[in-house]
DNA sequence: CTAATAGTGTCTATTAGACAGTATGTT
DNA sequence: AACATACTGTCTAATAGACACTATTAG
């Protein structure tokens, strides 16, 4: 850097030179989050809800036919956030989505091609709103999730093809809750996406038990069995009914409405009330 | 893009333009924080602990003379994370300190001179491990923090010059625990590092409640008073002592030492234990 | 003795876990 | 009638809040 003096913040952006520092490139990845009903073909028992991401299949190098998540490069005069919804609305076709920021991955060799720091968000959708809206590439792979101590294994499936991973979980420091994640198994997913999705499912888990970000996968209109089987399938483990009930009550609103038709009693259904 | 067909990764790497793209400077900023003891003057009186953060006084444009958080360029071959450690090592001249990423930072704007991205980091110091090694510019700051739903108020002192902030929040989301920041006054700080303060500020108060992250800013042997003290400023609120005690004793150990000369009842002193 | 902090006992309020029970639709 | 889910009542366990009390030292 030159030394010369400058009298005014004026002055000095007029000279400054911005390719004095290495630049590097960016993308906004996003992990879009949904919950979806599997019909179970005996009439009386509940669709089975299953938790799902949506991957896109890479028709160029590099990772040339593996899955990765919808991504893309920010650009210059668009911020992160902004580059996370395009994202979005190319893959989906959806706006006005709950996101938020992950994490940003930066490794040195994450891209094959070059430095790529990635920003990654969360997205949560309600998959009653997307039918066929996708493009071309995007596909909706169910996640079955098994998690211990020390590691998660995630199966992943979309009807036509299946694959899992193994991550192992180290904590980076015995006083807080960050992991450092190692692949262990990995054939399918492209980049360092492995990692984010575990690092997303992570996230939401937390989230869900002291946000009310749940109500971002729901329909207008629920019935509080389907609301409870969604935290379950979340958080991989069943609640009970009576302690659900209580705590999800303060967040809900009663309609006038209900649900019949599936050879029991009929449920209530309710709406998502925020408290103010 | 072109559409040339290649027949492998390798191929296609080699004939990979890394330019296409535009590219954009990062930089890694970060919140050092720490807790202070203030003597009281009255023998008896325990010394007051203050919340702190270390702030950079900038010698050259743009914001000459402001004061910033301790922050540098990512190289184009150095993690994020190392960036951090790198800066923080040039400040304080410590290693082996605490940190996490906080969020990352991407407006237009933000940066007068160009497009900056900034990854920000927390780092938890215990003040009696820096004693003189800080560099030139820099300098601790004692914190008070007022806050309610919507606005956080913070002011800064040094003990040779003071300043305020007022940030006003604005939930993001009804369903969520995101805020958007919009600084409402701020004259003496940087950048968007008055946003970066508050959100940091909000991190630690939060994960202070369901991690250990505190001991990172105490030192090997504490009193129970002390520890609680720390949770009080960071908190912004007082504990009741028997609830307190009750909550940490499955993180603490008690020694053989105790701490005399207080003109009260000695008190024992404890050391930090990670759970197994 | 006094001021100040250290540390404990215990009552109460709130919340979470567990289980058993009742309610009501469709075939 | 039987199955499956909807929904509730209530006992218990665990945890958090509140307050009062005892302990101990330097000056």
């Amino acid at each position: 850097m030159d030394n010369k003096i400058y009298k005014s913040e004026e002055e000095f952006l007029k000279d400054y030179d911005s390719n004095q520092f290495e630049k590097l490139s960016m993308t906004a990845d996003t992990l879009i989050f949904s919950v979806a009903s599997e019909e179970t073909g005996n009439y009386r028992k509940l669709s089975e809800k299953k938790f799902s991401v949506l991957l896109v299949k890479r028709d160029n190098y590099p990772f040339k036919d593996k899955w990765c998540l919808p991504g893309g490069f920010v650009g210059i005069e668009e911020t992160i956030d902004a580059a996370a919804k395009r994202i979005l609305k190319t893959e989906t076709n959806l706006q006005d989505i709950y996101m938020e920021q992950l994490y940003t991955f930066g490794d040195i060799n994450r891209d094959p091609r070059m430095r790529i720091v990635s920003v990654s968000y969360i997205a949560l959708v309600d998959k009653n709103r997307l039918k066929d809206h996708l493009s071309k590439n995007a596909s909706w792979f169910e996640m079955n999730i098994l998690e211990d101590d020390k590691e998660i294994q995630v199966t992943f499936d979309n009807h036509y093809e299946n694959f899992s991973i193994v991550i192992e979980k180290k904590l980076k420091n015995p006083t807080s809750d960050r992991y450092e994640y190692v692949v262990k198994k990995n054939t399918q997913l492209a980049f360092d996406h492995a990692k984010v999705i575990v690092c997303g499912i992570a996230r939401l888990k937390n989230k869900i038990a002291y946000t009310d970000i749940v109500f971002n996968m729901m329909p207008k209109y629920f019935t509080l069995g389907e609301l409870q089987q969604v935290y379950e399938v979340i958080l991989g483990k069943e609640l009970l009914d009576p302690a659900f009930r209580r705590m999800i009550q303060t967040k809900v609103k009663k309609t006038e409405k209900v649900q019949t038709g599936g050879g029991h009693r009929p449920s209530v259904l309710f709406q998502y009330q925020p408290k103010k």
